[in-house]
DNA sequence: TGTATTTTATTTGTCGACAAGAAAAGAGCC
DNA sequence: GGCTCTTTTCTTGTCGACAAATAAAATACA
């Protein structure tokens, strides 16, 4: 007669909890249901995802080693503030990196590459066509992470990644205050680094990158820096 | 009267059991204790170490995320083995890196940064002094690393120091089949480096930057290249 | 009312136990 | 000796419990 009662666990493969609690914190984590700067509760989540709170931690481990969450010691984990006052350090990293990233696609990709990259293109224009502005972020980003991978470098892969979804975690916040992205302008340029990479025009994907790089940045400046003073008569 | 009895731990603060673990561990990878491709026992580690198996498996998952270990679920991890066949994408991502933040410390650098640099460059000069080859590998990082931070780009910094982690477990491999490195050349070439950010020239520390990666690289290559057929009379 | 201290409640870090899954060892057959 | 199957052993993933550390609430004092 066994004194411990036999815990009933949902219905999952053993060995994949870690993963299931990892995928649901980081799409909550950047779909923004999990804000940056909120305190993360170990019991409560063991509660909502009904399972023990050693699979919740490893998986908080990984994603503090991706910097999307932040650890102290008995503290509570918190989700990383996004940094806006260094930005600069990640519109240097995001632009060198689109560049790297597409260089090297148009450089060692293969047939296989390119149905993937042009899927991930088509999963944008669908997004784009729905006006669905979190989807759009969301299919931007595996497009170019699939580009990435394309050019077989999984060390840039791994920092454009992590790039890209910070992005995921910033770019929401000028979508919602502005009108809805130009979309046709992101379709038309994923149509162009895609003939380029298609071409292994290296010149050409590396300069379309950047201009690509470089309309996302401008985007972002312009709303961190716009200007929402009320205009009183005194 | 607890059923339980109580568990002596080692004299350790609560809340620095994954750090201790991770920090033993990742020391023993990067010194090729635990060589590239072996096999981790958590119930071992968790005798040799003291502690129970749980935090053994945080730093396990930590170390994984730094691409140091891989796991699969339900087996054991393993020390990751170094990718010989693809050594050029690590040859491409360092030189890039050397360069990036070389040149950015050359822009950041404040003088509290400057005296940090000449410390740990002072630690190389030492290790070199002492031609121990695996305490100059180590400095060597620790000096470039250094410099990376004082470039003020975390995402930089933070894939520098993996490159140069990876570094740590490729290097050993040559200096210790080859005669001990030219450790003057080092010297000299980290001194360039140091005026180059010292003076704000940003042409000047790409340059030498690239220099030495190139230096390294080649290295590297003609290790990994050698020719160790035995030349027989037939 | 505001501040400091004490008490209570909650969360985190680690523990050892249980059992699923994998690896190793053993048995049987050709 | 090699191969297949079965049994045993070992390792991993997760569990819930315990207690240290922190946060929140309550109390005391000026």
């Amino acid at each position: 007669m066994t004194n411990k009662p036999k815990t009933v666990t949902p219905d999952r493969k053993r060995g994949s909890g870690v993963k299931f609690a990892y995928d649901i914190l980081r799409e909550e984590i950047l779909d923004l249901a999990l804000p940056p700067g909120s305190s993360i509760d170990e019991v409560q989540l063991a509660e909502r995802l009904k399972m023990s709170r050693t699979p919740i931690r490893e998986a908080l481990v990984r994603l503090a080693g991706e910097g999307l969450v932040t650890t102290l010691p008995n503290r509570s984990t918190i989700v990383t503030p996004i940094d806006f006052l260094n930005l600069y350090t990640f519109f240097d990293a995001i632009t060198l990196m689109y560049r790297v990233t597409t260089r090297l696609a148009a450089e060692y990709r293969g047939p296989e590459d390119m149905a993937l990259i042009r899927a991930r293109a088509a999963d944008y224009v669908a997004a784009a066509a729905a006006g669905d502005a979190l989807a759009m972020i969301a299919t931007n980003r595996e497009f170019h992470v699939t580009i990435a991978e394309a050019g077989r470098n999984p060390y840039y892969t791994m920092l454009f990644t992590r790039l890209m979804d910070e992005g995921r975690r910033i770019m929401p916040l000028y979508y919602s205050s502005y009108d809805s992205q130009p979309a046709d302008l992101g379709v038309v340029e994923h149509a162009g680094m895609i003939a380029a990479i298609e071409a292994r025009d290296i010149a050409a994907a590396d300069r379309l990158a950047t201009a690509h790089a470089d309309g996302i940045v401008s985007q972002i400046r312009s709303f961190v820096a716009r200007d929402g003073r009320q205009k009183l008569a005194l």
